[in-house]
DNA sequence: TGCAGGGTGGTACTGAGTACCGTACGCTCG
DNA sequence: CGAGCGTACGGTACTCAGTACCACCCTGCA
């Protein structure tokens, strides 16, 4: 945030794509910022931080979204999508940045390690706010920890093609809703199905669950379709034991 | 595999539960071993290696098991039962080595980044062997992805069962068969649905997509939520509380 | 004028990781 | 038996990230 900070951010970028992460010391970054070293260190805990800068706060925003969710069954998709959303969007204003960061994290594997290690943040972070939905119990809730993983993989898929470029803005809002629902509706099949016996505190009668991922269209649109989906018993039911 | 490294590990894992990992150099080690500190440096590339010594032959021993599954779709799912077997079986084995370590990466940030980042090739090995069967290309696989994710996420929810010692070596054993049936069962029913077009659900020409993730209330139960829904402009564009 | 506090630069230190060199041990070949 | 030879080891010296500490401003305030 302050204006020391961003002069030191631009010089690191600069640096590494020049000469490449390792080779960049943090006396090269410093100088060309024109401060000492003490002070990169000061607004940077490290030379890694200097690339995933206002990482706590996206999770902190993230977090607070979920916090949301309540023990509305409905309710806990529809969170989890905009939750990944609000990521999503997070990179999509970064822009240009977001790719520079992501030509460095694909190079240099100390990088990637650390953005790996910080999606295992987002997966603790949608795992808890699921356990209300799947009502598992801590330690042992395997599908809440599914789920979550999924979530987490299909945000990074498309995330991933949009920093290749792959995708612009709107498209890859398009694939996260897509993505997200076909995560959320394969994944539902198993939550419902009582494989734990009887379920733990029964869900109410009306355990049915609609997402609208993308309104805009009115209720007559979509009206035809959702009457066949509902009209199927179970359209994705459970298969035949593999 | 020689025996000054197994002195070193050995030596290592000692110290580090006495004094903790940060607090621990590697001049400690290598003189408590009774050797020089390039001896550490050659036997181990890091202070991080000796904790995490034969990981790569174990990923070889993976790889090798995946390679074998061919095209044939019904053997997908058993290949990867059968891999995600041989990962378990391989820390069964090492019993309190592998607990010990546990209590290691627990416990120190850096070490769990080490571990957390070491699943990410786990993830793709998995992946790119499911993308035969799944029949997706490579660079969009997304389907691919999030069920080699769920086999480990299953995997690793019960290896840390064992590593708490809430499950002994037979319990852990049926736990995985258990946990990857629940993953892979569910995730077959986004498998054979909908090849690419419509996938579950519907999609409207302007890119409305409305999921029914449970099915078994009638459409006069859901259409007022549906009507609220689609009534909100945008629900995704702002979440409104910070 | 005096003083309190935050941002800054400088110095010194620890420790991981690398490069390099000399050496001792074990081997084979003459 | 001794001469060569490759390998594993120990030691030294160096770079660099990260930490601790201190002295210095500059600004605001009494």
């Amino acid at each position: 945030m302050p204006e020391t900070a961003a002069r030191l951010r631009e010089a690191a970028y600069a640096l590494f794509e020049q000469q490449g992460y390792a080779a960049t010391t943090v006396d090269q970054i410093a100088a060309r910022a024109g401060v000492g070293r003490s002070t990169f260190f000061r607004a940077f805990g490290s030379k890694e931080d200097v690339i995933f800068p206002d990482h706590d706060a996206l999770v902190a925003r993230v977090a607070a979204r979920l916090a949301t969710l309540g023990s509305d069954p409905a309710a806990a998709p529809i969170g989890a999508t905009e939750a990944a959303r609000i990521v999503l969007e997070h990179y999509l204003a970064e822009g240009d940045l977001a790719r520079a960061r992501y030509r460095l994290t694909a190079t240099v594997p100390t990088l990637r390690d650390r953005e790996v290690s910080s999606t295992t943040g987002y997966r603790r972070l949608f795992r808890d706010a699921l356990r209300t939905w799947t009502g598992e119990d801590p330690g042992d809730d395997l599908r809440a920890e599914v789920i979550a993983g999924s979530i987490v993989t299909a945000h990074n898929h498309v995330l991933r093609r949009w920093l290749r470029e792959d995708l612009d803005d709107a498209g890859a809002r398009a694939a996260l809703d897509r993505a997200l629902g076909l995560v959320l509706a394969s994944v539902s099949a198993a939550v419902p199905s009582g494989a734990e016996g009887a379920g733990p505190g029964s869900e109410g009668e009306d355990g049915t669950t609609v997402v609208v991922l993308r309104s805009g269209a009115t209720i007559e649109q979509v009206l035809p379709h959702l009457r066949e989906a509902l009209a199927t018993d179970r359209p994705h039911g459970r298969p035949s034991p593999a």
